[in-house]
DNA sequence: CTAGGGTTAG
């Protein structure tokens, strides 16, 4: 019963039998106790944690792994990092499923480097047992996250050396991590290879296609996945919607009107990549707009503010940079802070604003010195309004010059050899700063970069000696893209609003909660 | 009396 619980209906009810059964002087099991924990997972209950780590110390379960690996999910669920490690390292018989849960738990608690070390070891037998499907899907996640290319690819050969090659989910995995480091020939190449291709495959190649600014690409490969009929939901809703995004000129407000307008109410992804947009054009009003709808769903983020100080600095709206920021500080909002990571001979180097922890620092500094020094003799000027405090344009500078990515590329001009291709991965969106100093840098060092930030992937290539960069829209980019499938754009949206219905009827038929379902029909009751 | 098990794709 209680596992019918954890399993549907609220899930609080769960523990509210197990206690039901305590009182009545029925003593839980192993497993009784397993389900109870999959009720608080569900609830993402860190007190539930709590109480039942109490209860099976002291029913004598403490060497139980079953027990202990379900309750370090439920701790790195709820962010306690430190407390699922502690109770990994209380679990006597450490196996494959316990080093996939604290690498689980790595992923999600912001320690990623630290995985492509555990599986390294676990590959030379260090840990007595071997990686399995389970986590070479967790580390190509890993390597998708810190743009790890080249570990991404070892992970790739282990899964073919071992049989997984054919697992739909491992090939999905495969698409998304190498597009995310910006290598759309490999993860086509993956996706061409698949017999088998679901919902989740062709979003992937979808979205990989658009964060790398090939949106025309892109609606192509949307407008296939329909032709073999392969139902859309709301993420792939959201890869196409950004693959226009980041190349269209303008006709924002028409945008918030198809979306006001979709039959389906539209989730806080949608919106954010809206708001993404309207800070690439500077629509102020609209952005203002789009962060209330977030509000109202309950569901802005810090990043949602921070886009929209972006907007206001990018017009010179200090007053409202001002006010922003001090109701952010009376919030107690907390901003993510930006790291960018680079990987250099198997080793993943990660930098934060002005750094000082990488063993080279010094040589860095200097070279980046150096880059500003030569970048301005080529006609490099420090885009100021991306530095949002409200500073003097002499100290606004000095900030914009030691950002992580900044860091991470001079790094990558410091340590590998002249011509190789840069690639350097960011948690957040990159700024209109940095984005012009890896620009004009592919030129006067002769460098390919490819960034990968939070959005997109932009290259700063250098060919036939004219640095030219996408992925983002100053005015140099666009002709790029060509334009004529953009004009024709707003007719795939509608046309795409008109599935959308058909996709709410056929959720609304199904069992289950499917995530399309969760975006199509908030407003319906639940089955 | 037994059975029920932990990680996991865009």
């Amino acid at each position: 019963m209680i596992r019918a619980y954890s399993r549907s209906n609220p899930p609080i009810e769960g523990f509210l039998l197990y206690q039901d059964m305590r009182h009545r002087g029925l003593h839980a099991d192993r497993l009784s106790l397993s389900f109870v924990i999959k009720c608080f997972v569900r609830v993402s209950s860190l007190m539930g944690g709590v109480q039942v780590h109490a209860r099976i110390l002291r029913d004598g379960h403490q060497s139980d792994s079953l027990l202990l690996t379900n309750l370090m999910d439920l701790y790195s669920l709820c962010e306690k990092g430190n407390e699922a490690c502690k109770v990994f390292d209380e679990i006597p018989q450490r196996d494959t499923v316990a080093w996939n849960v604290l690498i689980s738990c790595f992923i999600r608690n912001h320690r990623t480097r630290d995985v492509l070390g555990l599986f390294d070891a676990m590959v030379n037998g260090e840990f007595g047992c071997e990686p399995d499907d389970v986590t070479c899907l967790l580390l190509l996640q890993a390597c998708a996250n810190l743009g790890a290319l080249e570990f991404g690819e070892k992970v790739h050969c282990y899964i073919q050396e071992h049989g997984y090659g054919d697992a739909m989910n491992l090939c999905n995995s495969l698409v998304a991590m190498y597009s995310r480091c910006g290598c759309l020939d490999k993860a086509y190449g993956v996706f061409k290879s698949m017999r088998n291709k679901n919902v989740v495959t062709w979003t992937a190649m979808i979205s990989g296609l658009a964060m790398n600014g090939r949106g025309r690409e892109a609606i192509e490969a949307f407008r296939e996945m329909q032709r073999v009929g392969v139902l859309p939901d709301y993420q792939t809703f959201t890869g196409v919607l950004s693959a226009c995004s980041h190349c269209r000129a303008g006709e924002l407000d028409r945008a918030y009107q198809v979306i006001m307008s979709m039959e389906v109410k539209p989730d806080s992804t949608i919106w954010r990549t809206l708001l993404g947009a309207c800070r690439i054009h500077r629509h102020v009003t609209l952005g203002e707009r789009v962060v209330g709808h977030l509000i109202e769903l309950k569901a802005q983020e810090a990043g949602d503010y921070v886009l929209l100080l972006n907007i206001y600095s990018s017009v010179g709206n200090w007053e409202k940079v001002t006010e922003l920021r001090k109701y952010m500080k009376e919030k107690g909002i907390q901003t993510t802070a930006g790291c960018s990571s680079i990987q250099l001979n198997g080793e993943i180097h990660e930098f934060v604003v002005d750094d000082v922890s990488h063993p080279r620092k010094e040589e860095i500094y200097d070279m980046l010195n150096e880059i500003n020094k030569q970048l301005k003799i080529a006609g490099y000027v420090v885009e100021i309004t991306s530095e949002l405090h409200n500073l003097g344009a002499k100290e606004k500078t000095y900030v914009l010059s030691y950002h992580s990515e900044k860091l991470a590329i001079a790094f990558g001009v410091l340590a590998t050899p002249p011509g190789t291709t840069i690639r350097v991965a960011k948690n957040l969106r990159i700024c209109v700063d940095c984005h012009n100093f890896a620009k004009f840098l592919s030129g006067v060092y002769n460098r390919d970069l490819i960034i990968r930030d939070r959005t997109r992937t932009s290259f700063s290539l250098q060919c036939n000696d004219q640095s030219i960069s996408t992925g983002h829209t100053n005015g140099l980019n666009l002709g790029l893209f060509g334009d004529i499938w953009l004009k024709s754009y707003w007719d795939e949206v509608g046309r795409f609003c008109e599935m959308g219905k058909a996709v709410t009827s056929i959720s609304q038929g199904q069992k289950g909660e499917t995530r399309s379902k969760q975006l199509l029909c908030e407003t319906s009751s639940p089955v």
